[in-house]
DNA sequence: ATTATCTATAGATCTATAGATAATGC
DNA sequence: ATTATCTATAGATCTATAGATAATGC
């Protein structure tokens, strides 16, 4: 059934949708944008996405969160026990992603479609993207001064750190991105501040 | 000059822009919202800002950075000697304020208007907001372990982190904010991991 | 006379639909 | 016959302009 409405031409609307969609967002996109960046008319979009503008964005939208849970979850896997290693391999699948901005999504995108799909998506981003690295945080050992779960916090701060790794330098200045992700994430564990200094 | 152009009403078409166009970005907010918020008609914003929409943008853009820029450093100043209390401080302001998200506006709301005015605003985003936040980690002490010079990718990630606090919560969960600001600084600061942990 | 709104509307852009056309696969 | 495009265009929405109207301040 998949395999049924997945011609290589459909999977090439949703690539290009994706890729735009993700870099500024389902308002400042339009179905033009998208069909030119394919070489075709914007009327022919229709054929392979008959819903439309918001289905587009809905579908991409799903298909990149199950995506990114599959591959966070394995990154994490392959990165053996350490709380360091599995931060850097979730950084890395990260940077090697078209990944959404999730302040984005929430603030801008999700007020721009129908209430239901904007919850539902909500929901998928919760589970795909700050569950799999709430769960790191979790199974690392902690300092006693942090009160216990703040897991999902700690993520959502993670992933930012990591969605400005990918989108600042770009306009500032521009060392390598896995070195300052690897930078940020000791920062995380082991604080900036020499030890001496108690908290 | 200024005094002359700046009548009450036309100060509530720039607070009302702003509050928008920081909530969901340029794209997504039309001048119809703007003037819906106001309880005017669309074509009455026209009478305060006769340069449109981008015009107000860049204007109301201009004046937040401004007042983000002196409310920083009036922040991080009387916070004191102490990193942590600056950043505490900085963070108390920026969840005071109405902020622009940087990603977005980097990534959305720069590619809509004019290339000069994209430039330019880029330079005021990053004089105003990393600028002052830099400073703070520029004149922290720093465990040996990182090399000097990454202030600017820090106040990057610092700014990310308590943008995530204001936005993420809203959609998922619900501790007070300047709490959760308060426990991400001393991540920041001395890191999630106990002592023991080298790095 | 100036200030601050309004109505009406032109022009541009965007989403979406209808129907034609060409190429491919039986 | 099916697949994948195209042209043409309707309808909605959005920005922006023109000119009318009412209220206020000299």
């Amino acid at each position: 059934m998949t395999g049924r409405r997945m011609s290589e031409s459909r999977e090439r609307v949703l690539q290009a949708a994706e890729q735009l969609f993700n870099e500024r967002g389902y308002a400042a996109v339009t179905l033009r944008d998208i069909a030119d960046a394919l070489g075709v008319r914007q009327a022919s979009l229709y054929y392979h996405v008959p819903g439309g503008k918001e289905a587009l964005f809905i579908e991409v939208c799903e298909k990149g969160f199950d995506r990114h849970r599959a591959g966070l979850e394995e990154a994490i896997r392959d990165a053996g026990p350490e709380p360091r290693a599995q931060l850097r391999g979730a950084a890395r699948w990260m940077l090697s992603q078209a990944m959404p901005d999730l302040g984005r999504m929430m603030n801008s995108d999700m007020p721009e479609i129908a209430e239901a799909h904007a919850h539902r998506l909500t929901r998928i981003a919760f589970e795909s993207l700050l569950v799999p690295i709430a769960g790191i945080f979790e199974r690392a050992p902690r300092r006693e001064a942090f009160p216990a779960r703040q897991s999902t916090l700690l993520a959502g701060a993670f992933i930012s750190v990591i969605a400005s790794v990918r989108s600042l330098p770009a306009h500032f200045n521009a060392p390598p991105k896995p070195d300052m992700a690897d930078m940020l994430i000791d920062v995380f564990l082991y604080g900036l501040m020499p030890r001496q200094d108690p908290v």
